[in-house]
DNA sequence: GTCTATATGTGGATAGAC
DNA sequence: GTCTATCCACATATAGAC
C-alpha cells in the first residue's frame, strides 16, 4: 500500500479545508458554472488571492470538493457491505440508511459531488478531465458495492430476479435525489434518523419478492 | 376558461420550436450557465440574431423548455390517475410508468426540466424570477397528483402506513434520476419499455405492505 | 427574419505589494 | 499567506445591414 494510493483519497489538508467547505456552499446555491471565485472568497470571509494561493484554478476546486464526497460515500459502506455476518436484506436496509444519511449532513459536499457525475467535460485542460474520468470510476466502484450485495440477495431468494447493475440506478436515483431537496438548515437528529429509515424501507421494499 | 389560463401552459409557437430543440440540446450537454447562445444557434445552424429574434434573453429560452417539460408531464399523468376504473396501485404503477418513459424520449426537455426545479435565482429580473417559481408551483401540483394516489391506496390498505407527500420524494427522486442517466442516443422501443416497467415494479413495490 | 458587427460588463487567472 | 490591482478572454445583448 503506498501512501499515493490511486483509488483512495486522502482528506484534504487544513489550510483548504475553509475553502472547499465555502465553495462547497457557494456550488450549491448556484452551480459551478455560475459561481464566482469572488462569490467563493466571500462566503469564507476573504478574497481570491486566499482561493488562488491553495488551488491553481476554480476546476481544481470542484475536484477536490467532489472526491472528497465520493470517498466519504465509500468510506461508510464498504464496512457495512463487507459485513459477512449479516445477511443481504440488512446489509442494503443499512448501506441505503447511511447514504441517505449523508446526503443530508454532508448535504453541499454530496450535492456538488452528484453533480459532477453528470457533466461531461470541465474545461480545456486535459489533467481536469482525467480527474473528471476518476471520479466517474469511483462512481462506478461504489455502484458496484450495491450491485454485489444485491446479487447476493437474488441467489439467496430474498430479492426480486432483477439485473443487479440496472437495479442499483431507481435505488441510488432515490438516495441522490435526497441531495436536491433536503434543506441542511431544517430538522434535526431525529426526523433525518426517521427520513432515512423512510428511504430505506422503501429500497428494499422496492426489490423483495412480491408478497403476492 | 381562458385562453390565457395561468396554470396551463401552451404548446410553443412553431417559430420557436427548433430554438426550444437546441437549446434543449445544449443545456444537456454543457449545463444552463456554460451554454452560450452561440452555442444554441450552432446547434440549428444558425446565429445568434435568430435566438434573439424570438426571445428577450437566455432566461426566457430556459423558462420555455422548462414549462413545455412540466406540462408533458402533468398532461401525461392527469388522465391516468383521474381514471376510477383501475385501483390505485394500478394507477400509480401505470403513472410511474409513464413518467419513467418521458424521462428517456423526451431526455433533454425533461433533464433541463429537472435542473429547473433545483434552482434557487435564475438571474436579476423580476419576471424571470417569478416564472421560475411557477415552475416550482407546477412541481408541486404533479407530487400532489401522485401523494392522492398514494393517499387512496393507503387508506384501501394495499400501501404501507407513509406519509403520502414525503413518499413522493423517492418515488419521483428514482425516475427523475434516469434523466440525468439515460442516453438518449441508445436502445429502441423495447428496452425503454422494459426499463419502465422494472422502474414501476420497484416503485410500486416499495410502497406495498412487507410480505412478511 | 436572419445575418454581421460591436458595445459593454464580468469573471478567471496573474503579478506583485505588504 | 493574504491582499489589491489588473490583464484579457469571452458572453450577453443590441444596432442595424440585407
Amino acid at each position: 500500500m503506498t501512501a499515493d494510493d490511486e483509488t483512495t483519497a486522502r482528506p484534504p489538508a487544513p489550510g483548504r479545508r475553509d475553502i472547499l467547505e465555502a465553495a462547497a456552499t457557494a456550488f450549491t446555491r448556484n452551480g459551478y458554472a455560475a459561481t464566482t471565485i469572488d462569490d467563493i472568497a466571500r462566503e469564507m470571509g476573504a478574497t481570491k488571492g486566499r482561493v488562488y494561493h491553495y488551488y491553481r484554478a476554480k476546476a481544481d476546486v470542484f475536484l477536490d470538493i467532489v472526491t472528497t464526497g465520493m470517498q466519504e460515500l465509500i468510506d461508510g459502506i464498504e464496512p457495512i457491505a463487507g459485513n459477512g455476518g449479516l445477511d443481504p436484506a440488512t446489509r442494503l436496509w443499512r448501506m441505503a440508511h447511511h447514504h441517505a444519511g449523508l446526503m443530508m449532513t454532508r448535504n453541499s459536499f454530496q450535492r456538488v459531488a452528484m453533480r459532477a457525475v453528470e457533466m461531461r467535460r470541465l474545461g480545456e485542460a486535459p489533467a481536469q478531465q482525467q480527474a473528471l474520468e476518476t471520479v466517474i470510476a469511483m462512481r462506478d466502484r461504489y455502484e458496484q458495492i450495491f450491485a454485489d450485495v444485491i446479487d447476493e440477495g437474488r441467489k439467496a431468494g430474498v430479492f426480486r430476479e432483477v439485473d443487479s447493475r440496472l437495479a442499483t440506478k431507481p435505488l441510488l436515483g432515490a438516495l441522490n435525489w435526497i441531495s436536491l431537496w433536503y434543506d441542511p438548515q431544517r430538522g434535526d437528529y431525529n426526523t433525518r434518523q426517521r427520513l432515512a429509515d423512510e428511504y430505506a424501507d422503501f429500497i428494499v421494499g422496492g426489490l423483495c419478492r412480491s408478497p403476492r
